[in-house]
DNA sequence: CTGTTAGCGCTTTCAC
DNA sequence: GTGAAAGCGCTAACAG
């Protein structure tokens, strides 16, 4: 590459052609602190935009000592929901002056602790997860480390975090089901190491207690939030279990159980209903649209945008709970009569 | 945010601990240019291991001028081949020891110009683009400024370019849809602006030609990538053309299509066949197994990210292209027999 | 192979 | 308000 970093113009080349020291044209150009600045200010504003001097982000952070970029963790791009996440984060980053940067890292643990080393590397002012596990051992040696970082989607019930009412998502799914009139009602709860599959669980649990019904263990399954997890989890339920109902805690689930359904002969929304959660922009677009439990995406990224930057150090446990919404649709109806 | 980018351990620390200067420390860790260097220069790199050393990029991009970034430009990474593309990408900076920061910018030609600022502001060694369209200004402008940049999976026909065989993709896709019996087949195109789209058309054309047919502008239909307009345009089709078979230049086009063909009570792959491109993971696993033109992501990030870092400036319309592989699924088969 | 010296581009005291 | 000077952490000449 024949002209990699070669700045083109700086700061020196502005203060020569307007006449003044460095410093001058260095605080005009500082968008921190007070708003107007004067005559002079002006002039070497409009001068350097004439030139097209863009600021140095490098050596700008060398020296303030922070860089406005934010580093943003999610196992990977290719599922839509952290996309989704990452494309609020960077909206919401960008809104507050902010650039977010993107790594993935899969499940791996290991993976996980290089890509935010990779991440810190690169001076970032702040960490957003999205791979927080119940367990994690991450979180705790970034804490130990004062390194300024909030866990969105998923927490760890220690790092600051904001989360949708993954419980209350949990509660009306399952409750929208026993509204229509399902009593035998399946779940696909997604990985157990996620604070997202367990509290839709325990929100689904609630809404069975309140009905004077049970979710025994023998109908809920676990494993990855993929499609294929939702295509083998949805057979199996299907083949042992024959519910009327499946809530799975993820639209790629529910997606992955409409195919068993499929398979089998059944048809969503007459023979079977199937819930999923997130509303992605697939779910509504379905051959059969999905009900789905819908994530305000671009709320929970701006609150934990605001979080990272406000600078207080939240008590351990802190927790802001975004409220989803359910969207009913076709893939849902009253179960079949018994004839 | 308490401690934003204080510098942990610095190269002072590592010479101050193993008594001996900064620039030698600097060397030793110098990863760049010979292998083994010493056995000083080993006690150093153990040192600074076990002190928690870590390169600060920002100052030494400073000085070195080479940041060991790569910038990627995406309209979204919600559209999942952009998602794999970047993730491909991410993988193939990474094994050259690069860090790759991705920038979104819609369809939207002001946004990319200021994504691509953006991406220059953070000192990119080079550039990866996938928003190119045929008319590109963005592509001329970079040219003229010397910026080292690739376009991926879509070019301007100027640029140097990494593609998929669309042409190839294309008469691959509609040769399937011949070879099964279907003569009225129809088209979902994608925007005009892509040469992806404009490619895959023009290989379906040389099919056609080819089993001595035509593709009249009747049965194509163009305008974005997305779910909507494969539905729309399917809709459309469907209701107007009523063809056998469907190609769509996209796999989202197609998902769109498949639900267009589901409200009318067409079953695909027996009432009616459809085409998908670029073989997202979802293909695979819809209800109805969709036939797609598998795109290799991979190569396409690998031979960019090369080409990217060769340092050659490749001649004006430099294209690499990657050959697809139509995979044929349940959504299409042989058309009904008139009955 | 090692240390000294200078400086990447910018920000920030500190005097004026 | 403005300018001179120092320095963020690192690398690259240049001597030794």
């Amino acid at each position: 590459m024949s002209h990699p970093t070669g700045q083109v113009v700086t700061l020196r080349d502005v203060a020569a052609a307007a006449g003044v020291s460095v410093s001058t044209v260095s605080r005009a150009l500082d968008d921190r602190l007070p708003g107007s600045k004067g005559a002079t200010a002006e002039r070497i504003r409009e001068l350097a935009a004439s030139l097209g001097y863009r600021r140095n982000a490098y050596a700008s952070g060398l020296r303030r000592g922070a860089t406005g970029t934010i580093g943003v963790l999610v196992p990977r791009l290719t599922d839509v929901v952290m996309a989704m996440l990452f494309e609020s984060l960077e909206r919401a980053a960008k809104a507050k002056g902010y650039f977010a940067v993107v790594a993935t890292c899969g499940d791996d643990q290991a993976d996980e602790q290089r890509a935010t080393e990779t991440l810190l590397d690169r001076n970032v002012d702040g960490l957003v997860l999205a791979t927080a596990r119940l367990d994690d051992v991450l979180t705790t040696s970034l804490r130990e480390r004062q390194v300024p970082h909030v866990l969105a989607l998923r927490s760890d019930r220690t790092s600051p975090s904001v989360l949708g009412d993954d419980e209350t998502g949990g509660y009306l799914a399952v409750r929208h089901l026993l509204d229509l009139g399902h009593r035998e009602i399946a779940m696909i709860m997604g990985p157990s190491f996620a604070s997202s599959a367990v509290d839709r669980v325990a929100g689904a649990r609630r809404a069975f207690t309140e009905a004077g019904l049970d979710l025994p263990e023998s109908q809920i399954r676990s494993g990855s939030y993929s499609l294929e997890e939702g295509y083998r989890a949805g057979a199996d339920l299907i083949d042992t279990v024959a519910p009327s109902a499946i809530f799975a805690a993820n639209d790629n689930l529910a997606i992955g159980a409409l195919r068993a359904a499929h398979e089998r002969g059944l048809t969503p929304g007459s023979d079977i209903s199937i819930v999923g959660y997130n509303d992605i922009p697939l779910a509504s677009r379905l051959p059969v649209p999905l009900t789905s439990v819908h994530t305000p995406f671009d709320q929970i990224a701006g609150a934990a945008i605001d979080l990272l930057l406000s600078g207080d150090e939240p008590a351990d446990g802190y927790v802001e709970r975004i409220m989803p919404t359910l969207i009913p649709r076709a893939s849902t109806a009253a179960p079949r009569r018994l004839s």
